[in-house]
Formats: C-alpha cells, structure tokens, sequence
RNA sequence: CGGGGAGUGGCGCAGUCUGGUAGCGCACGCGGUUUGGGACCGCGGGGUCGCAGGUUCGAAUCCUGUCUCCCCGACCA
C-alpha cells in the first residue's frame, strides 16, 4: 500500500486519556480510533494486524481435525440464559440488555456457550457425531465496571471461544491436550512464545482447575507463580501449599510476576450439557450427556499485549508473522530517476508476496524514518540518490542500530522472499 | 461502586484563584527557502471554552446540577 493512499496519519502528539503504553502508541501511529472508553475501532493497519493474528489462530484450530468456524449471533435471547442460571444482573454483572419493539428482552453477547451448545442439540444426536469442535471469532460485549489498560481490557472486543463436543471424559482430554498444544503454537507464532506460559488457575463450578496462558507483562492484571524450568506458572488465586503440592511445584523455584491472561481453557464436564439437555446415543443404545470443553483466546488483548511487549522509545516494533506489512519502503526524494527504481523494487517486493508499505509522500527523509519506527514495520528500505548512486539500497531491521547496503537479490534473500 | 484528577479549534496544552466576549504548539491552506532522523520564514483558515440552569451591566473564569474521560481501589469465565 502506497502512504499517500492511506487516510491515517500519524501524530506526535500523546492521547492525554490514554496511559496504556499499547492504546498511546496505537493511537499515535493510527492503528486504532478510540470510541469511548474501551470501546476502539480498529483502522486499515491495526485491522489488518488482527487478520493477521487471526489467520494464524485459525490455521491452528483446522489443524486440530474436526474443529469448524462458525460465527454466532450477538443478540441473544434470555430463555436460554436462564436454563444455566446466568441471565441475572446479580450472577453475571457485565450484562447489556435491551429489548425488542415488542417487549421481548434481549441480551448482548457477553459470551456464547449457551447459544452454541444449545443449537448443537440439533446436530449431535449419536456417538457417531462426536467428537465435534466450532470455534468463532465474535465480537464480545460485556458492561464492564470501568475499562482500562488500551486494547487490552475492552467493553468490545474480537475473541476466539471454541467448543468441544466429546463422547467421553478419554475423549475430551484428548483434545483437551491437543488445544493446549496448539494455543502454545499460536503464542510461539505471534511472537510470544518466550514469555507466555500455561498456568492453573481456579475451575470455576465445574472442575478444580482450568488452564490460563498468562503472558508475562508489566501491563497485565494478574499475579502467577511461575516455575522457568518447568515452564508453568499456578495463578495466584490458587497459590496455595496444597495445589503446589498437588502439581508438584516447590515454592522456592517460583517467581512471582506480573501477566495478561491471553488465553483459557476451561473443562466443563457434563453439567452445562445436562442443563441444556444436550445428550447422545451411545454405541450400547444408552443415552448419556455430552463431556464440553471451551477454549479462549482475546485476539485483540493479544495484539494489545504484542504491542505492550515489543515497543520500544521510538515506537511499535511488531514481530514479521502479525506486522501490518513486512517492509516500509522510503523513497527519499521525488525525482524521476528516483520514482522508477523505487515503483519497480515495490511492485518486485509485493509480486513476490512481501506486503509493503510504500512511502511515497512529498516528507522530508526524518519524517519517514521517524514513521517507520512509529510504526513498527519489520524492514525499512531506502531508495535513494545514494542508493541509487551505489546501485544498491539500504535495509535495516527495525531493532537493529546499522542499515546495510545490499543489492537486490540480497534484500530478497534477508526478505525470505523469492523472485 | 468508593477516593483523586480533568473536560478550552482535529490532537496536546495555557488562561480560571484576582469576571471585561480566547491564546500557544502540533496538524491544516498559500508563498518562498529547504531535503538522510519528525525543516525554517512569512501570511492565513478554524473554537466561543462538555452540557443545562443561575448570579452579574458583562461569565471559559463565580454558584448549582448533570454528563463524560483518566488514575488508584473494589470487581473480573
């Protein structure tokens, strides 16, 4: 994409109701409008950075093997809400509610695991339909009491909730590991996976325990314990010497830190399925209710928390596989001679599938650079009289300090790129 | 929801205490000089001071109410 085509704009200046480091920056680079509070729209490249982590979840979730998406419905009906006992203001207190033109209450999405499940009674009827897995990326409401840290604790916002369907408790275990493992795919990929850690947090109603991926960050809202050999972390609402015991951890190995929860995984049994009436027909012709399992990921606290934890003083530093694009070309100067080179190396670079961004505005050489950092795209390359001059052009990563001089099959092989 | 702070051109702020119909920086438009780390000079456009009511000859400024935002706390499938 050419800047002169993008309506965003950056600014120098800082959003004074923003002290998140992740909505400030966000903001000041155009990623992100905000709304109200905790309510923010996401422009072209803070738009195009959430695709991007959602490609990669996605890929994860088809790869897990009988996991389709959906996408489910934001207005919701109370009946259904209070069969589980959670349409009361009293028991769930992040409600928005309104009604139909007839009087008929409707709710907002806060969550979808009665709707999901509830609409499943009409496709799963034998053990033969099991295991089956939907997962969607919804835009969840939820009233919260006061919004706070950017993107990263909204009133709005996108998340990935998937529902497991099982036969059998073997069953759900099974696939229960296997989101595990996939989620810890999808934090290596956004970049996270140094510091992002499965943690056991409380159950809830259901089991003793659920699993939390706690990303470790000065901005986060939680308190782990975390065992850096072991690589697992007890939440502290947990951190008691009897689960310690139980999970085999000694308390002097543990760290005490600060983490965003980007992540959870809860194990619902079979009760939400019998409150539901979710059953199936077993292969002995008995009827027994479903084992459910449900499976989150905050896409857009994650994009707040990759910002939060890869920025720098002089701005945005995404890592490649979530970057808006893979390369800020700065073209310093309007001249003819210098047009052509730099038109040709964008329409190479894009050809050859490296999405560029093409800085063709009428600014001065700092301007640009500046941007770039602001912006935190992976490579900047200059073209340039003097690249122009040397036959070659200038390509720096973002976190290094020095450019390099490379011609152009070498900018194609630091790209990774072919052609 | 409790405590604290704040609402003034698109953005960041000063002015409020000591009432006299609004100013600076960024951004924006025009002209000129510039061009490898957010250029400079000159000229110019844009707000009636969150909203409502009140006091006063006169209110951004004083009073009352209200809405919103930020921070701390509580809360948080």
């Amino acid at each position: 994409m050419r800047l002169s085509q993008l309506f965003t704009k950056t600014t120098k200046n800082v959003p004074a109701d923003e002290t998140a480091r992740n909505a400030q920056l966000l903001i000041q680079a155009g990623y992100i409008h905000k709304e109200m509070a905790g309510v923010y729209a996401y422009l072209p490249l803070g738009l195009a950075v959430v695709e991007n982590i959602k490609q990669i979840i996605r890929e994860e979730m088809n790869g897990l093997g009988s996991t389709n998406e959906l996408i489910m419905t934001s207005l919701q009906r109370k009946e259904l809400w209070e069969t589980t006992d959670r349409w009361d203001d009293e028991k769930v207190d992040v409600w928005f509610k309104s009604e139909l033109k007839n009087g008929t209450p409707v709710g907002f999405g806060w969550s979808h695991e009665e709707q999901i499940t509830n609409m499943m009674k009409n496709y799963i009827a034998s053990y033969r339909d099991l295991p089956a897995n939907v997962y969607q990326f919804q835009t969840k409401l939820r009233n919260e009491l006061r919004a706070k840290s950017g993107i990263m604790r909204g009133r709005e916002f996108v998340m990935k909730d998937l529902y497991s369907y099982s036969r059998s408790d073997e069953q759900h275990q099974a696939y229960y590991d296997a989101v595990t493992a996939a989620y810890l795919r999808v934090f290596d990929r956004v970049g996270l996976g140094d510091v992002t850690f499965v943690t056991t947090a409380s159950g809830g109603a259901f089991t003793q325990f659920s699993h939390e991926f706690q990303t470790i960050t000065e901005a986060g809202e939680d308190v782990i314990y975390l065992d850096r050999q072991k690589k697992i972390a007890v939440n502290e609402e947990v951190y008691t010497d009897e689960v310690l015991a139980q999970l085999d951890l000694d308390k002097s190995q543990l760290e005490k830190l600060k983490a965003a929860e980007v992540g959870n995984i809860f194990s619902f049994g079979t009760t939400k399925s019998e409150q539901l009436g979710l059953y199936f027909t077993d292969e002995d012709g008995s009827e027994r209710p479903v084992v459910l399992g449900s499976y989150g990921i905050g896409v857009t606290r994650l994009m707040g928390v990759i910002a939060e934890h890869f920025a720098d003083n002089r701005g945005l530093v995404w890592p490649e596989n979530v970057a808006p694009a893979k390369v800020y070309l700065a073209r310093l100067g309007d001249a003819p001679e210098l047009v052509k080179p730099a038109d040709e190396l964008y329409e190479r670079l894009t050809v050859a599938g490296a999405e560029v961004l093409y800085d063709d505005r009428d600014v001065r050489p700092g301007a640009k650079f500046a941007d770039a950092d602001l912006l935190g795209i992976p490579y900047r390359i200059v073209v340039s009289d003097k690249t122009l001059a040397a036959n070659n052009y200038e390509v720096k990563a973002r976190q290094a300090d020095t450019a390099q001089q490379l011609n152009l099959d070498d900018v194609m092989k630091t790209l990774g790129v072919i052609g």
